[in-house]
DNA sequence: GCCAACGTTGGC
DNA sequence: GCCAACGTTGGC
């Protein structure tokens, strides 16, 4: 069991997306650091989804991962946004795993807020011109968030 | 919309 | 294998 971040813009894919449809292929990613954290991912695994590009960019809610890393189909539809010529059907090069909807907050816990947190004070999401869009959160990370919510309801 | 920071590509 | 050029990410 293990606990993941995963940003997305909104523009393009919410989390309201993600709750209309249940669940979803989490597919285009290009980054091989990003790929990698995917292949050690477990159903199961938590999730806390992160919108970016946004005036207040934060912690949104939470999902879960409903599949092990598989290939990403899109890397091989050439008239797909996220095709790659060097991928091929044998040896693909890009992954993907399923991701389902868990939970909104109520409230974004925005970027500014994490930074102000002791426990976030090591994680390359509030590092300047940090780009990896998935990444890998602790379990204190975790809980300390999942704290604020719930404080948030009463 | 701007642009700093970063990852990738490709010429040499 | 270096590194300049390029494309992209994402905060602001």
């Amino acid at each position: 069991m293990h606990y993941w971040l995963m940003k997305t813009e909104p523009e393009a894919f919410s989390l309201n997306d993600l709750q209309a449809r249940g669940q979803e292929p989490w597919d285009g990613i290009r980054n091989y650091q990003a790929r990698n954290f995917l292949r050690s991912m477990q159903p199961g695994d938590g999730i806390f989804i992160y919108h970016s590009r946004v005036a207040v960019p934060g912690i949104v809610g939470m999902a879960e991962v409903v599949s092990n890393a598989r290939p990403d189909p899109t890397q091989f539809d050439p008239h797909s946004h996220y095709y790659d010529s060097g991928s091929s059907l044998d040896k693909p090069r890009w992954d993907l795993v399923d991701v389902a909807y868990r939970r909104s907050f109520t409230q974004c816990i925005s970027l500014d807020s994490l930074r102000n947190m002791p426990e976030f004070a090591d994680s390359p999401l509030v590092r300047k011109g940090n780009r990896l869009s998935i990444l890998p959160i602790t379990k204190s990370q975790w809980q300390h968030v999942l704290s604020l919510v719930e404080d948030d309801r009463q």
